[in-house]
RNA sequence: CGGGGUGUGGCGCAGUUGGUAGCGCGCAGCGUUUGGGACGCUGAGGUCGGAGGUUCGAGCCCUCUCACCCCGACCA
């Protein structure tokens, strides 16, 4: 490709309003133009890498077992009803209307349709297991899209979906899964951790991110260094420091004039958290949920959500609050009636805890679980911190961040008993399909290559889903024998099926080197008058500070092995 | 949905007490240049997000509205 005829400029100045690196990098680039909100065309340096990611998918998913299909992004609300979900993704899910006004949902993901249509086709365990995928646009409406092409509305996905007969044949699909996306992320040349993961209100057992370290990313990860498990800080659990055990005593009253908080409290009581119940107040799908956790803890919302079974959950107002009866800053479980209560394990695993009085300027010391209050659930619903100790070893566990740029769960037969995907087994009786789902998002995963792969100056491709492999960028272009030896190359390495971008531009040095800094293609060829005059050009790798001189005669050969060995 | 911010040429920005819309980059032309975003001259390009209002006069003041960005909520 002649860098003067592509569609894309590179641009000096980075758009006001992109602030994370790949964002800015992409813009820069040429690579992608922001349409509205989340959502973006690619460019054809973008849309190059990206169908070098596909491709490497496709040839991991397919060499797994599975087979490439194609579903409909416009889908009828009657499926997303039967299912159940289309409430559970509720905004998410865009919706319109045909001529004859049918409703209809833009697909923000496909298990209903290909549960649907496999059900129609599957009938014999015979036919199974089966490994469906595509690579296809999905469509979500995101409450707000961010960092570029990290959280969108628009997007490419690949999705497969399996179907087994038993649970030990999901285990088997999910293991082939894993085992392809290992292979896939390292092929795309992006460092990844698998991390277990919260499967969601409607997911099975098991799921498992994988996430791309960086600080941009959305998810707090939460990891031991000494034996090596991670997990999603909305699914991690943790040894939380010990409380007061000792004997239960008396509760008894003292007047904590002021003290709202447990900060508060502490400081007059002097007390340390770990030894307070501190109660925070939901709204579960309009209900009114009273919860005790410890008062170093927080609240972990996704387990508390997944514990109370409900589709909304929010934190309290302060009116709503007020109109359970409860006493803000002061509130105490004890003599609760009809509401329901949700207590954390690290309740149940102390005594004497300090907790409010229900009444101003009061708290209880001495508050023992269950002795003086009640629980409607009981449960681990603590987020657990860097410092706590892993529940696998004991260590310290450490935080970070990460993008996920996949995704894998367990579904079991939720959807295929909803859907009505069932088979007949070999003893005549029919049964549920076991399903499985596993996604990668193919701009995101673009994304978090970009903004892992990049120094000041721009972009450093991975190789394999690099645009282009060779940049060839001849100097002084008036100078005819630059040319001459510059377009001779062209041909011969377009000849060998390379992928060159030539930038044929008669612009400065300086704006040559920087684009190519800036766009990143792994292997810089230069020629100018100064080298052709020593009967050389120079080889440059994009990840290294140094050029190197090749003699024009081996210049050819050079090249071919710097691509195909390195 | 809550909080914050921004809308002026393709991009980045300035625009004073209300008085003929400017700068840098980029773009087009000509010339000089060229080993890390060169220089001179010439030129094109703007319903100042939109609607209403105040005023002799609004980019600037008032009201409403829309869009986009960030934090949070949300998020298979």
């Amino acid at each position: 490709m002649r860098l003067s005829q592509l569609f894309g400029k590179t641009q000096r100045e980075i758009p006001a309003d992109a602030d994370t690196i790949s964002h800015q990098l992409m813009l820069r680039a040429g690579m992608i133009r922001q349409l509205t909100a989340g959502v973006y065309s690619y460019l054809p340096i973008a849309l190059r890498s990206m169908r070098k990611i596909e491709n490497i998918i496709r040839d991991e998913m397919n060499k797994a077992g599975g087979q490439e299909i194609c579903m409909p992004v416009l889908q009828p609300i009657e499926l997303w009803e039967k299912s159940g979900r289309g409430a559970s993704f509720g905004k998410n899910l865009f919706r319109l209307f045909d001529r004859k006004e049918r409703e209809l949902a833009l697909g923000p993901t496909h298990e209903e349709v290909v549960t649907d249509l496999v059900g129609r086709s599957v009938q014999s365990y015979r036919d199974l297991p089966l490994l469906l995928y595509q690579i296809q646009t999905k469509f979500r409406d995101e409450p707000r899209p961010r960092g570029g092409l990290v959280r969108v509305r628009e997007f490419v996905m690949k999705d497969l979906y399996s179907f087994d007969t038993d649970a030990e044949g999901l285990d088997i699909s999910y293991r082939k899964m894993v085992n392809a996306y290992k292979n896939i992320f390292s092929r795309c040349g992006l460092p990844v951790i698998m991390i277990e993961a919260d499967s969601g209100a409607i997911g099975g057992k098991d799921s498992n991110e994988f996430m791309a370290i960086s600080e941009m990313g959305e998810d707090e990860i939460i990891y031991c260094e000494s034996c090596g498990k991670a997990a999603n800080a909305e699914k991690a659990r943790s040894i939380k420091a010990k409380a007061d055990n000792s004997e239960p005593r008396p509760m008894e009253e003292v007047s904590t004039p002021g003290c709202k908080t447990i900060d508060e409290v502490c400081h007059y009581l002097k007390l340390d958290p770990v030894n307070t119940i501190k109660a925070v107040f939901y709204m579960a799908d309009d209900e009114f949920i009273f919860v005790c956790i410890r008062g170093d803890i927080d609240v972990n919302e996704v387990k508390l959500k997944n514990s109370l079974h409900c589709s909304d959950l929010r934190l309290a107002t302060e009116e709503e609050v007020a109109a359970a009866g409860i006493t803000a800053g002061f509130a105490s479980p004890i003599g609760l009636k009809n509401i329901k209560t949700v207590v954390d394990e690290s309740i149940a695993s102390g005594t004497n805890f300090v907790a409010g009085g229900n009444k101003y300027d009061t708290h209880i010391k001495n508050v023992n679980f269950p002795r003086d209050f009640k629980a409607d659930i009981i449960a681990d619903i603590a987020l657990a911190a860097a410092g706590d100790g892993c529940i696998h070893c004991g260590a310290k566990l450490l935080a970070t961040r990460g993008v996920e740029v996949g995704h894998v769960f367990k579904l079991g037969t939720f959807l295929s008993e909803k859907m009505g995907a069932y088979y007949i087994d070999a003893n005549g009786d029919s049964k549920p399909i076991v399903m499985g789902c596993y996604g990668i998002g193919i701009g995101r995963l673009m994304a978090a290559a970009v903004e892992i792969n990049h120094d000041d100056k721009g972009i450093i491709w991975p190789k394999n889903i690099a645009p282009y492999q060779i940049y060839l960028c001849p100097l002084f272009l008036e100078n005819p024998l630059v040319t001459e030896k510059a377009e001779s190359l062209y041909r011969e390495l377009q000849e060998m099926e390379m992928e060159v971008l030539y930038d044929d531009r008669n612009e400065s040095t300086g704006i040559k080197f920087n684009d190519a800094d800036l766009l990143g293609i792994p292997l810089r060829i230069t020629v100018s008058p100064r080298s052709l005059e020593k009967g050389c050009i120079e080889v440059k790798w994009r990840s290294e500070k140094q050029s190197e001189l090749v003699a024009l005669d081996k210049a050819i050969e050079k090249i071919k092995d710097m691509i195909t060995g390195k």
